[in-house]
DNA sequence: TTTAGCACTCTCAATATCAGAGTGCTAAAA
DNA sequence: TTTTAGCACTCTGATATTGAGAGTGCTAAA
């Protein structure tokens, strides 16, 4: 158990390392922040710390840095949770409901308000139905055998697919079979719709055949975009200029199967609300080791979700990018359920 | 007017600082290359490559460097264009024709490829209608006053949007009034379309409202997606390890409205099939000072098109580059002409 | 016209030096 | 018992020095 002066100066190294990317000294330390106390005394505490293993020293007579378990400790004890200023969520809020009411514009400006407000590189998914349910089918004949099947899902979600039919068929008869596929099947997931196959026969079947399949695809997590942003923000960071760790960190977002394999793994049992830290890959992602990422979860619980974050070198700044991260989250939340109708 | 050795022996200088990123010297290029001739030789050619501003020296007495000058002269009249192998060509279309037939993973493809095979930064727009025509408009009801458009351009392009209605109206009603509107205004453009209002009313007066809305955001150069992929190639170039110079070039492609007016400003007046060069930022884009763009167009000309290309330092391999560009833009000009209808 | 020879230049890596910052310890002060 | 002043010691990072290596341009011979 750390005495309060231990917190404070642990919170302070954190702070300051934060701003000034160098090893804190005791002396330093003091200066900047006016302490009532004198380096040397500083100095204990600190040995204290490393000793506890939330400070490390890069070199024998080195300032201190804080370690990923020094991090841990502060953002999960120190680190009071505070609200980004009242006028900038206002200012984020409106922009949100100026935006025309599209999915994909969203996801732009939400990547890009987490990147300026965290100055971090950021990434949004866009929001993905727990079992996609068929809201509504539309067949639209291109030119002669092709055409165009446009499937919404409940939650907004909409997948285009361009098909080939055996043979020509008009637009009429394309729009009727869409509205009694529609009729047959709505509410439904691709489960319980193949299930129900059966009892159609001719172009209806090949049509269901195909919504099926591009409804698993919609169910599969690793379908959908993701919007990221602020890529240049990361690499602006000193401990990046090496570059050959900042490649690695961003090869994690340009690679799509990494991703996801770090989002399932991480945020999907999260729960809505819910803001997680993994802080230096947490020993399981190599790519991450330099690099500390802020992530929630958002959407309708059972029905729609995304998840959205930011990523940033170690000695990000947690408390801004907590607080950025969970407005956002919740902001995309409300727009989702007001999207659902309520 | 260049000698046949001259223009031979700027090749090669070409070709190895590409591989070694390293100013080339006199001796070392007749070893590497087994040049039936003594470096003196070598050097004197080069003191005359490098008088005609085609090569330069970073320092007296260092190996000479090709300049921007002599990249254009390579690029323009030394170069012979190759074509992919057959083998890689068939293994790409090969993948295009396994995809879905869904303009979105199309594109994601094409970045992905592209990035692969030129070992550099790509990006790809959506293929976007010289001016959009309606095809097909779906209303659907989500709950409440809350009505979901989905708006077809011809060309596949897909917009959906969000609408609140001043009352509730019923799904088929809603089914109704697209069909009426879809039957009206199908093949028109927005502008058009603006000239036909006043003789309608109702419901179907807004609605026309809300697709000529759309429409002209179709319409607009800035509209629609940029997909990129393989930054981190880019990262990889020593030229970049410095970072800053790898940020200014990464944040053009990041900033949209940046790309966008690159891309206008360059690429649009170019034939479909032709390959656009720029090196060195052609003294225009200072963020590109450092990067050369391999650029061309795709699409049914008239109809709709798209760009796309690779961003590489100064000494990327434009023959890779540009044989790649050209035969993806080909292939997806095929794509796109298939969905069309052919 | 080409090439061998040579003096000269410039970079880059390795090495040495040194001020500055920081530490831990001890002993005195509070 | 806790804090602090003092001090010897350590390590880094900036700067200067040096020397090998690579490359050049020029001249004169082939």
């Amino acid at each position: 158990m750390l005495t309060e002066r231990q917190k404070f100066i642990l919170t302070l190294v954190i702070h300051e390392y934060t701003r000034t990317a160098a090893p804190v000294g005791s002396k330093n330390l003091v200066e900047q922040y006016n302490l009532e106390m004198s380096p040397a005394t500083v100095r204990n505490e600190m040995a204290v710390l490393t000793d506890l293993g939330y400070l490390r020293q890069p070199h024998t007579s080195a300032g201190r840095v804080p370690t990923e378990e020094g991090y841990r400790y502060f953002v999960g004890r120190l680190l009071r949770e505070t609200e980004l200023p009242d006028a900038t969520r206002r200012m984020i809020s409106h922009q949100f409901y100026q935006t025309r009411h599209d999915i994909d514009e969203w996801m732009r400006l939400a990547a890009s308000v987490l990147a300026h407000q965290a100055r971090a590189a950021s990434l949004v998914t866009a929001p993905h139905p727990e079992r996609a349910r068929l809201k509504h089918l539309e067949l639209i004949s291109t030119r002669g055998r092709q055409v165009l099947m446009v499937l919404v899902t409940a939650g907004g979600g909409i997948h285009q697919r361009l098909l080939t039919l055996p043979e020509p068929v008009q637009q009429e008869q394309l729009s009727e079979t869409a509205a009694r596929v529609t009729q047959l099947l709505q509410g439904k997931t691709a489960d319980e719709v193949t299930q129900m196959r059966g009892q159609l026969h001719g172009l209806d079947e090949d049509v269901v055949d195909w919504v099926v399949e591009d409804m698993n695809q919609a169910d599969s997590l690793t379908s959908g975009e993701v919007y990221l942003d602020g890529l240049t923000n990361v690499l602006a960071e000193p401990e990046f200029s090496a570059s050959s760790e900042a490649r690695r960190a961003l090869r994690l977002l340009e690679e799509r199967s990494l991703l996801y394999d770090l989002l399932s793994r991480t945020v999907l049992n999260a729960n809505i609300g819910g803001v997680q830290v993994l802080i230096g890959g947490e020993g399981a992602w190599d790519e991450l080791r330099q690099c500390s990422m802020v992530l929630a979860r958002y959407g309708a619980p059972g029905v729609v979700t995304g998840t959205l974050g930011v990523l940033g070198p170690i000695r990000m700044s947690y408390g801004r990018a907590i607080s950025t991260v969970r407005f956002i989250a919740s902001l995309l939340s409300d727009m989702v359920a007001e999207s659902l109708g309520d």
